[in-house]
DNA sequence: ACACTATATGAGTCTTCACTCATATAGAAA
DNA sequence: TTTCTATATGAGTGAAGACTCATATAGTGT
């Protein structure tokens, strides 16, 4: 009971830790309505393509998006439309919530 | 309204961020029901004082917890209890995604 | 004042992450 | 087969994170 409380956590972290960084966000927001590839992603986020490439192997290999091979490209979709609530949850917190200020804070 | 868009989008990532590790979940299930000292915490986490500490400091700092003195003690509570609805959802989440197998991944 | 308890933090280590450049792979099209 | 396009990945760098030990700080009780 203790190490499948440990288990869920651990995944529930590991869950939170793929989301948990600005482009991997933009780019769940820009597959919220569509599917898209590598090459329409990086141009609409201005990433590199080395790293928009990696960002989506976080989101792919954490279960979030689900990929698959169109010819050259690799074509990327949402696994779970329920991630859509947890990032809207997130920005409604997000808009309230008052961090300590930077001044406060050592 | 980019910069906006990026202002928001890295307060999410910085939320997510800060919820975004097996120790910090705990520590916010604990106090899901209960106001905890760090004291009470320690023990029921079975984490050292000085990494607990910290990390109710990135919870805190990050506006999730709120801190007060009680005497020696430094008691914790929730900020905002929406906070329980994305964790609630993340499990939910966790527990039906099936992520890339180790075997597959590289 | 002195000892005791609870918390915070400096310093050091080790690990993980984000990013870039260069190169490899794979498929398309000529 | 040669060339072009899309993606993946090795290698290197710099930054950030998690953890521990030792010590500082702050409040309690004697």
């Amino acid at each position: 009971m203790q190490s499948l409380n440990k288990t869920i956590t651990q995944k529930k972290a590991n869950l939170l830790t793929a989301i948990a960084h600005p482009n991997r966000i933009k780019i769940l927001e820009e597959l919220r309505t569509e599917i898209k590839c590598n090459c329409e992603l990086a141009p609409a986020l201005g990433l590199e393509q080395s790293n928009l490439s990696r960002h989506l192997k976080v989101l792919t290999q954490s279960g979030i998006l689900i990929s698959w091979k169109d010819g050259l490209r690799v074509n990327y979709k949402i696994a779970d439309a329920r991630i859509f609530k947890i990032l809207d949850q997130i920005e409604s917190v997000a808009l309230r919530t008052v961090p300590v200020l930077e001044s406060e804070e050592d």
